[in-house]
DNA sequence: CCTAGACACTTAGTGCTGCTAGGCGTAGTA
DNA sequence: TACTACGCCTAGCAGCACTAAGTGTCTAGG
C-alpha cells in the first residue's frame, strides 16, 4: 500500500466508522483494522489527530469514561459531522469512479 | 474534490494514459481531463515534475520533436513502467475496494 | 515478583507530494 | 497589438500522514 495513499481520505474512514455508533479512539483503530481485512492498520499516532482535528471543527464530541481502570475517550458523530460524512462520501465516489474512468484500458485507434 | 486526494495516485493516473500510446507533457493533462469528464484539471506545474521523477525512475522515456513551430516532448513508457503500471493497478484495487468497505453503512447492533 | 504485551491516550517533529506562482517561448486571432 | 491556446520548466509552499517518544493501567507467563 502506497504510503501516500490515504491522503485526504482518512477523515472520510473515521467519520464512516464513527457513523455506526459512538467509540474511543483505540477501538476506532480496530475498526478500520478489521473493516478493511487489514488494510488499514494505522498506527496510533496517524489517528488521534485526526480525532482531536474532527472535534474542534465540531464534527465530533467526545466523552470520557473509565472502563476496568483505563480512562477512554469515546467519540460521537455530531450533525454537523454527519453532513460532512455525507458530502465527502459523494466525493469519493466522484473521485473513484474519475479514477476507474482513467484506467480503462483504451485500444490503440485503429488507423487503417 | 479533496485538494489532497490525488496523493499517491497521479503516478497511477500518468502511467495509465500513457499506456494507451505515446504522449507529450501538455496532451497527458488533456487527455486526464477528457478521460475523468473535468474532475482531473491538473496544472501543468503538477504533472511536468511527475513526468521527469517517471523518467528518472526509468518508467518512461522521452523524446523531443518540433510540430508546427513549438517544441515538444514525448512520453513512451518502458518496460519497467509497464510493470510499474500494472502493480500500482492491483494497488488501487485494493485500496479502493478496502474504503469500500469501510464505507459500508453498518447498521446498529439489535439489542432487544 | 517481574516482565512483556495488549489496552489507551498524547504530541512534537519529519517527510513526502501535489500545488502555486512565476518564468520562457511560439502560433493564431480579434 | 493583445490576448488566448499551445508547450515547457522549476523553486518554494502547504498540508497531511506518519514516526517516535512519552505516560499509564491491566493481564498473563515465567
Amino acid at each position: 500500500m502506497n504510503r501516500e495513499a490515504l491522503k485526504g481520505h482518512l477523515d472520510l474512514l473515521v467519520l464512516s466508522v464513527l457513523a455506526d455508533g459512538p467509540l474511543h479512539g483505540y477501538a476506532v483503530i480496530e475498526q478500520l483494522r478489521i473493516r478493511s481485512l487489514d488494510v488499514f492498520d494505522l498506527a496510533e499516532g496517524t489517528v488521534y489527530p485526526v480525532l482531536h482535528r474532527l472535534e474542534l471543527a465540531g464534527h465530533l464530541t467526545s466523552e470520557w469514561s473509565e472502563v476496568a481502570g483505563r480512562r477512554r475517550r469515546s467519540y460521537v458523530l455530531t450533525r454537523s459531522g454527519s453532513a460532512q460524512l455525507d458530502q465527502q462520501r459523494a466525493t469519493w465516489q466522484v473521485f473513484a469512479s474519475s479514477m476507474n474512468a482513467v484506467l480503462v484500458r483504451k485500444p490503440w485507434p485503429n488507423t487503417p
